[in-house]
DNA sequence: AATGAATGAGTGTTCATTCAT
DNA sequence: TATGAATGAACACTCATTCAT
């Protein structure tokens, strides 16, 4: 019996569960919710359509689940590179580009993500609540920095809320483009325009 | 039989189109794509289930055609008001504004622009290309625009379309906003901030 | 357009729905309520499994059409025979003859009826009420009569609630048992011995 | 190795065995058998699902085994009782009494039992024959009583067949009744009345 | 012996589409 | 043209049973 760690039983278990929810975000992202299939997101993942509930209780339960691992995956990994950026400047091209490259690394994960977004005005679930704030949290983050910059004074006194949300749609806005072109290149030119762009908006 | 305009018959066969396609755009923006049911459509059109499928061939075909005769709308009216503007800043506001008041009076039409927008990246249906043209279309109005400004030196070297792309980016997120929070206001300090932020970041 | 009667489509309407009825007594009779499927119902009845949810809401509103139907008939032949009788004696042989006849020609509904008696103590559904109430109703015209004749002296002083239920229980065995051994003969001695027990059991 | 009486083994499976059945008994009793899951039984058993197939190989024989279980025990009661009245009123009564004393205390079988009879006219399980046979067991030892009643004079020359079955059903039926309405009082009132009713219509 | 993860057949219900009237 | 009854394919979810550990 392991001490430390998890038992043989619990590291299976993430494992399906793990299993599960890449091949739910395959299977969504080819069909969209509705359109996909419980069945398909077993078949996809290697096991029985029962085994799929025996880890998540509905079929919208693993699509939030897929939703949300992408999203905490994203945040985090936004976090780490912010810390490491000197300035704000260095901050917000962080920003752009640690989300241009982490869909461009999961495409599968961007069309959910961005589907989402699509159905969050529809009728509203209980779920649309927890999942704006998912969403914004992303925007806030941001929109600290900016306030952050204005008041130190190294950029002009722009609303850092609005602000904030301007350079998520861009990013959001410019990564659709290069995933429904085929997206050739690292992006670089992508994201230096769209720096270019920001940082004469809202410099001193 | 008349010779001008359109017989009775016509007439009557554009009505009931229009009609149905005014009760599709409620249901869509109300249930989105796969929760609506034609039923529901029909009814609400004040038509029997036969009957919408006298004008439309299928459920899918009903929902592209109210999201074009929006679109068309959209076009038409930014065409107008582009139009009467002076310059290239007039211009550019136009557009955002025109898009910002439109959206506002047919908030159940952007429901359906925005998700759309969602499902480009699935499964591509034949249909998604002349849907990413009727899309981009909107952009490259933008982008000649641009162009022209450029050429001319009313702003400085900006590569033309992935300005207008970032233009439109923020455009829709500022409407998407605007319809999640209520859209307070008449949305004129939402604009003025908007054009504040493309103009600083594009002029000379 | 028929100004008497029913148009065309109601009878046809009608038609169906008895015979989805009868087909769902076959079937329910057979397999019981779970084990039944709306399938199997469908294909008795010659129609599609989606035909069967015009008519019917659901498998268990079918079922308790069915039972209800079968209730509501034996009830009105009940009433018939009972207003034919002419003393208390040939009352009560009527009640028992009638149900015993009225079974021997729908075995397929006994066994319906007779489950569900058995259902009637579980877990509550909301419809067990009803359903008490659709049962006992027949109980208690037993219990009037029991009742009148006790007043005028045609019998002893027995308590005819209690009374009644055992005509009842007594009723209801005989046929179970009946229909369980092939039920040889019209019955008439099943009867004149039921008779002869209850009639000794509550005479002066 | 223990030469008489039981192993560790033994008592231990037995004892298993007991527990599971106990469960079941409650969870028929409370979802019948249809709605009744092996899991649940498992659960309020105490042990695992895989357990219960060790002691039963399928859901219908566990449901089969309690349904025996508790038809012998009320079996071997309704034995002492009879043995211990010594005239046949007294047997009747007795009969009669036990069988309202023990589902009184069991009412979770009763409603196991009575169920079951619904379901015996359902297609003809391999099953139906035997569970026929352990229901009749105890008309027939009422039936040998009457018999031998009549054989002595005690009572008229009623048929003893019939009439030990119109006991049995007069019995259950109001065993039925006390438990749907709550069983108020000890039900000696609702056996006098039964015997009452009996006895005059069996007597000299 | 005991476990509980895995299986996959089974079913009520919905709904886009068709077609006879 | 308009209707709405009929169709039947599709799908989420359940659960009895099995089996590797």
């Amino acid at each position: 019996m392991p001490v430390l760690g998890k038992t043989k039983q619990e590291v299976l278990s993430e494992f399906r569960c793990s299993e599960i929810l890449e091949a739910a975000r395959k299977v969504f992202a080819k069909k969209g919710f509705s359109q996909a299939t419980v069945d398909e997101i077993a078949h996809t993942a290697g096991v029985a359509k029962g085994t799929v509930y025996l880890y998540f209780p509905s079929k919208r339960t693993i699509y939030l689940a897929a939703l949300q691992h992408g999203i905490e995956a994203l945040h985090q990994r936004t976090g780490e590179r912010l810390a490491q950026a000197p300035t704000l400047a260095a901050k917000i091209r962080a920003f752009v580009e640690t989300r241009v490259e982490y869909f461009d690394e999961n495409r599968d994960f961007f069309k959910i993500y961005y589907s989402e977004l699509g159905n969050i005005f529809m009728a509203p679930h209980r779920l649309s609540k927890e999942l704006n704030q998912l969403y914004s949290r992303q925007a806030r983050v941001l929109e600290a920095l900016l306030a952050e910059g204005v008041r130190r004074g190294e950029i002009r006194a722009v609303p850092p809320g609005p602000t904030a949300f301007a350079i998520y749609d861009l990013t959001r806005g410019l990564i659709a483009r290069r995933l429904l072109n085929g997206a050739k290149g690292g992006g670089k030119d992508d994201v230096e325009f769209l720096m270019d762009l920001v940082w004469k908006g809202i410099e001193q």
